[in-house]
DNA sequence: TATATTATAGATATTGTAAGTCTACGATTA
DNA sequence: TAATCGTAGACTTACAATATCTATAATATA
């Protein structure tokens, strides 16, 4: 059980445009060479950050993307849910008897990194970055 | 992102044995029957389990699988990192500063749905399920 | 001791999903 | 109108989970 790699894109790039001070959209050309990963899959990827509504995109010559958001409501949970999906980490075929104690043990788990991914925004690690450096 | 279903059937084998009143090694066949799933494949699994000392296996006739453990003494947790290792849920290739804040917080968050699998013992569902019958 | 029973290990096949590419299209700017 | 840039869908590739098959080793018991 992994995060996805997609996952790891949508965080840096995330990242990325919490860091960048302009306003300007900024191409997913730019956004791309800075992971090393091909500029297509990543447009791909950031296209479901902005069905989330994470990000906004802007088309045509000096597009690109850019938050939707105030920069220091970004979560990562909200990240990771827009790539990944909400379901649960514990599904099962048979729905027992919908009361099923196993499921609802591991998602009071799950819950828990829910949180801590909830109350934990991108701005908070600039922060600690600028802290340490 | 997901559990797998070996995870889930090693859960499943696994309240079986605690469940189960008796000390008598009980067969895979018996087992893998109680969840529809192929007894060779359901083995190789439970071999797993054997390997992170959580349950022993009995060769021969009259053979099979018991507890290697005090019934009581045995969380989700246990079981889990038996099945799916205990790597975190967010890899990095590049191994940048080695004190990447990004994976820190995802281990923190991680670490908190840890504590709550390791806290939840399989004795307290079988408990729980008599309590609502 | 011989036979039936049971777990183990390795090779192999199957399936499914993530990862990535390619291309045609639509929107925007200059 | 031409260059730029995101979107969408079809498609391929890569890989890990899932599952099967078979030979082997260990044990009980008749
Ligand atoms: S008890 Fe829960 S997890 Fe197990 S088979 Fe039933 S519904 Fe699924
Ligand atoms: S910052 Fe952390 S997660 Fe991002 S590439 Fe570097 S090591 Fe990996």
């Amino acid at each position: 059980m992994k995060f996805s790699k997609a996952t790891n894109y949508a965080l840096h790039t995330m990242l990325f445009l919490v860091k960048a001070e302009t306003d300007k959209p900024i191409g997913v050309q730019q956004l791309a060479e800075s992971q090393d990963v091909s500029p297509t899959y990543l447009s791909k990827i950031l296209t479901k950050l902005v069905k989330a509504r994470l990000i906004d995109s802007i088309s045509g010559a000096q597009g690109g993307y850019k938050l939707s958001r105030n920069r220091d409501e970004i979560n990562f949970l909200d990240i990771i849910h827009a790539i990944e999906g909400t379901a649960s980490l514990f599904e099962c075929d048979f729905h027992h008897n919908n009361g099923c104690l196993i499921q609802a043990e591991i998602k009071n788990a799950e819950e828990k990194m829910n949180e801590h991914l909830r109350k934990t925004k991108l701005i908070d690690l600039v922060k600690k970055e600028l802290r340490l450096s």
